[in-house]
DNA sequence: TTGAAAGCGCTAACAT
DNA sequence: ATGTTAGCGCTTTCAA
């Protein structure tokens, strides 16, 4: 096949021990590196990271399993994440599990078998099998979006974003706020509608539990919430939308009923900056910032592969969303 | 680290060979299967694949070069891959070179370092250095969304996909169709424009040149044109969105105009099918099937791995579009 | 500074 | 059917 070290070595007419010191910044003589660099530019050599992994136990890879790549979030981290790593020489394994924790379990094997040097993974809520198997696993390892016991972690302060949301909501006189959920089962959803209940209780009031909805995160999804919504007797003041879609579907049903945003109906929503900004008016919204979590996530990764940090200290990053506020809220009774 | 063959050739108490064997299903003995298995069990044994690929020269890799992950046309042919090829233990190496030519050369030398067995490229329009260092490459490569002269390639028919649009909104009268491009040089939206162009032709029309847009496919991109077409003295009465976001700002715009699609003007929209249907009226709208392509590609792939199909012959696929017509779009004058 | 040689974990002749 | 052995392309002692 391709050109090897033993090609290089040949053609510069040493050993393939010289060779590979240069390869690996090992210093040798002055003339030694120039004619071997002369021949690896005219046999287009490239090294064979294989070869080269096998006998290092590396391979300058990392494997990261997720629910669901189509989505906007999960790739902005992808893509954070293989920005940094690949001008290390790393490359990134994507896994798409469709949302099955059995896949997972399946990819984890196929990743290991690969012998990845690390993993990155965003588990689903009932992915206990998953946890199990990775508690096996020697590489370093980082989790994505979730908090799970003995590993490290990157997540975003979910809570406290829909808390800060909810709060201001209130703050602005409102009471009858709607809260669009994902499923049930979903972590992150979870987690807002958290802040979403921690607001009204450091208020001193009650929940107003008929306008929880859940949803399976979609836009229509979305949509026909808000069409039930509006359907109802005593409609809310405010909603706030917890996920890129659902706010999207929330929009197209509010402009569909003629329903004027930060007047009609105050509205929080979730991601999607660049759509939140062309409307009018522009949407209040909680960003998420998906390349600092890449970045954060292959600092942890890096820091493991150097063992930089003790491994009886497991390191959790909760990045900060950042809250946009804009007209889209306004004052209740105005 | 991990086990190796020798581990549990030793606890088997056979030799590597024999292990070996039994992992690549060469017929051993009942008795000696049976023992294998249960050593390989109590180890936690999983054959490493960067060893066996040394020897056997493959790795069980394909790598993705593409211009942006972040984007779901691109995502969802990567999730049709993954899924096909890791059903054969293949795993998917993705490189996004965020719309930089010189990253793609970067990124296929990393690549070709990590010996993938295969390459799957989606290349900008100015990819010239890349296409010139993909033809000196030996393995099997398959372009996507693009016609490149002497290698396999899956495509969406673009041309005709958009000749149908502008065709039929002809066919219903209009004349005063503007449609709204991406990127001067930008592939897809070239043949979309060609075939926007060629339906004027065909109906010997003129093209009405005041009438062509091009934006940077963003979704503010097609709201802010939209606005300004809305400003012009002699509006269109039908508009064609070439690609999703572009879709998506100008009903965004609309309604904020408080324009009634199906009513001030005739829309026809690109991607999106989810929106598309969710919203009233329904939007007239291009799929692209990404699962489709994804599928195509792998099997382009395999085929090449397998040697099935002649190195003389080179595959184009073309995968239809699929035109979805609603009251998105009325007769012209009504 | 350089090179000979062992060996990373596996496969594939070949011999038994 | 099984085992011995060479070797995939590289790194890394170790001796020169």
């Amino acid at each position: 096949m391709s050109t090897t070290i033993k090609d290089v070595a040949e053609m510069a007419g040493v050993s393939i021990a010289t060779v590979s010191k240069f390869l690996n910044n090992i210093h040798i003589s002055q003339e030694n590196a120039v004619i071997i660099e002369e021949s690896i530019k005219s046999l287009n050599y490239q090294k064979n990271e294989i070869a080269s992994g096998l006998k290092v136990n590396r391979t300058k890879t990392v494997g990261v399993i997720l629910p669901r790549l189509v989505d906007i979030f999960s790739t902005g981290i992808v893509v954070s994440i293989e920005d940094r790593l690949s001008k290390l020489g790393y490359n990134v394994l994507v896994c798409d599990c469709g949302q099955d924790p059995q896949i997972m379990c399946t990819k984890l094997r196929l990743l290991l078998g690969k012998k990845v040097d690390g993993l990155i993974v965003f588990p689903l809520l009932d992915s206990k099998e998953l946890i199990e198997e990775l508690k096996k696993v020697t590489i370093p390892i980082v989790i994505v979006d979730q908090k799970i016991e003995g590993f490290d972690t990157v997540r975003v302060d979910n809570e406290g974003a829909a808390f800060e949301v909810t709060d201001h909501l209130i703050s602005k006189g409102h009471n009858n706020i709607a809260i669009i959920c994902g499923p049930v089962f979903n972590y992150t959803s979870i987690e807002r509608y958290k802040g979403y209940t921690k607001a009204f209780r450091t208020h001193d009031m009650e929940i107003p539990r008929q306008y929880v909805f859940n949803t399976d995160y979609t836009t229509p999804g979305g949509y026909n919430c808000f069409m039930d919504i509006w359907k109802m007797q005593e409609k809310p003041t405010a909603v706030f939308g917890t996920n890129y879609q659902v706010s999207l579907g929330i929009l197209l049903a509010a402009r569909e009923l003629n329903l004027k945003i930060g007047k009609d109906f105050s509205f929080f929503s979730f991601d999607n900056f660049e759509l939140a900004q062309i409307v009018d008016p522009p949407l209040s919204t909680v960003i998420q910032e998906t390349r600092l979590m890449g970045e954060e996530v292959s600092e942890i990764f890096l820091s493991r592969m150097n063992k930089e940090t003790s491994e009886n200290i497991i390191i959790e990053k909760v990045v900060p969303t950042r809250v946009i506020y804009t007209d889209s809220v306004v004052e209740a009774g105005f």
